[in-house]
DNA sequence: ACGATGCTTGATAGCGCTGTCATTAAATGA
DNA sequence: TCATTTAATGACAGCGCTATCAAGCATCGT
């Protein structure tokens, strides 16, 4: 017996504007969703009705009772703020145009209870979709819990298990063996290399790349000078102390995994009295954002985070598009900076 | 006539939970909700009864029939992803402890149709709180549509109308003016200021921090040794340029309004042949985690972020209780770093 | 002309929960 | 002791929407 309400302040009903319009709820159900079978006429008479009430159909109410939520939320477990809101924008953006919303849910990967936290959240929480991102989307515990739960998923740079969902990758080997390829053809022949975080996907095909192209040119990436790294600018700085050990023959280029750790590397050269890029010279992965703001800029490849988010968000968007490609790769671009330089 | 749900993939229903434990659903609601006047015995049973069905209670059904929906959004248009990520993780930590999830929405403080956007936003999901960070929470139509929708919010740093809605903050003024009596201790008497973005709040008074600590020595701020900089890299290369202009006399430290224009002005000064810290000394402002792997590591204010959106975020979850601290001013560090040097 | 077909529309039953209010059981007082 | 309060529980009506299914109504072929 609530009055219909035109005002500011409170939201109105289907009912309003199904009141509006003479016709029944149904139908400007059927108008607001876009289905077929509506006389044109009868659906310009909802739209003006919806129009003049700010009409705003309740996503809750649409959610506890059809089959959509219109909710995505994307699962993350990466401290790498520039790749968190590029993925989150990534997948805003194309969520957005569909009237879906983005809920965003770190979770810790090394939590115990892990799954059951997934569990709890996806049965509190009927998602349209989740997004996973590494290392969360190489964790069998996170995939069964959420295929347990029905929900559909997609992930972004995988490495396990790739036809077990849709995923959304780059190519990160091609892109390491091309950068190789580069310092090799600018006259490097020793080539020191930092791995990245072994739970994260990339970083295995990152190496794989780098040990190819040395391989092609007859060359073995050398013991003492591959180290370790974690993602992180400290395990550069670590890995180039090592690298660059003083009294050793060093390398006259160094290869980071990412470009934190290739920052930690030139931080830690240049405080060790090399000039750069003279005296090493230095590649990271990712183009990071904050990254390329120090002197020399660094050679790098570019990662299409925001891209591979939009290309997940659309995946899960266009599930029903019956067999389409339930796989994308999306192209990386070299980016050669004055962080190299020809021998 | 669905038969409780015990099994994997799917979730079982408040009516499962009361038929097992042998009273009605409302009762299972109260214990749900940890409402009063429920018997402890009964409230055991239904415990029990919940763990054993695995049953999680439907946030949507929940929302649609009560007055809470469990959802609370970050607002904001700010590039800058370390601080998005740090409010999203403050305002995530807090509310999870108490069931409720974080929708992110950025906005275009610069689209026209604003006001309307989040007016329609407010009426398709109904929110349990906002939080709004600069530039959105100086921003009359922002303020205006949310609270026509009659949606609480609470303010991160803003700098119009304090009184107009809840707030956090630190004391933007304060730290500035503290940083600056420290390069004045350290000798520094020819002092140059790069200009935060106009439309974010801490902005004007880190400039008004800044000038009240030179004019407590006798001193001015020098128009020309002052710039304007939009907290970008970019901008801050720009006003070192102008700042230090060849053939000038140029000042002895520069302190930029962010971390961001402090890095731009410190890579402009090295490329114009100065040494760091010996020749300029650069203080910025935010502690930005990426902007301090630079070398010589940079002399900053430590911005509370992540716990000023925690605050933010108990300020909205415990709107209820009467009276309380409807503000809160966080505490601020000075981090001095090598980027600064006596003279 | 008639049912058959397909397009439009509406009545109605929920989705899974909370709010309100009535009801019952227990506790208290005179 | 019985009336009076207070605690504990349940019945039931929605929240605002979608799904199902049936009904209305043209158009069509034979």
């Amino acid at each position: 017996m609530r009055p219909p309400n035109t005002g500011v302040g409170g939201a109105s009903t289907i009912n309003d504007v199904a009141r509006l319009a003479g016709v029944s709820i149904k139908t400007v159900s059927r108008v607001m969703n876009d289905e077929p079978n509506v006389r044109q006429e009868t659906r310009d008479k909802v739209q003006e009705a919806a129009t003049l009430l700010h009409y705003r159909p309740n996503l809750l109410a649409r959610s506890l009772a059809g089959s959509r939520s219109f909710l995505v939320a994307l699962f993350y477990d990466n401290p790498n703020p520039a790749y968190i809101t590029e993925l989150q924008k990534g997948v805003i953006n194309r969520a957005r145009g569909s009237g879906y919303h983005l809920l965003v849910e770190p979770q810790d990967s090394h939590a115990p209870d892990l799954a059951r936290q997934i569990t709890n959240l996806l049965a509190t929480i009927r998602l349209d979709g989740i997004i996973l991102s590494p290392p969360l989307c190489d964790m069998a515990v996170v995939l069964q819990a959420i295929e347990a739960a029905g929900v559909p998923y997609v992930r972004v740079s995988p490495f396990l298990n790739p036809d077990r969902s849709p995923c959304v990758r780059m190519d990160d080997a091609q892109a390491a063996y091309e950068l190789t390829r580069k310092l090799i053809e600018m006259g490097h022949t020793d080539i020191g290399f930092v791995l990245g975080h072994p739970e994260h996907g990339g970083a295995h095909q990152r190496y794989e790349g780098f040990v190819r192209a040395l391989r092609e040119d007859g060359m073995e990436p050398r013991p003492e000078w591959t180290r370790q790294g974690y993602f992180s600018y400290e395990s550069g700085v670590e890995a180039a102390r090592a690298i660059l050990a003083p009294g050793t023959k060093h390398p006259t280029a160094i290869f980071a995994s990412n470009d934190y750790m290739a920052l930690g590397v030139m931080a830690h050269a240049q405080q060790a009295g090399l000039r750069l890029p003279d005296d090493l010279s230095v590649a990271g992965f990712d183009d990071a954002p904050g990254a390329l703001r120090t002197w020399p800029p660094l050679t790098t490849v570019r990662q299409p985070v925001e891209d591979m988010a939009y290309a997940a968000a659309d995946l899960l968007l266009n599930r029903n598009d019956a067999g389409a490609d339930q796989d994308r790769m999306l192209p990386f671009a070299l980016i050669m900076r004055e962080s190299v330089r020809a021998r």
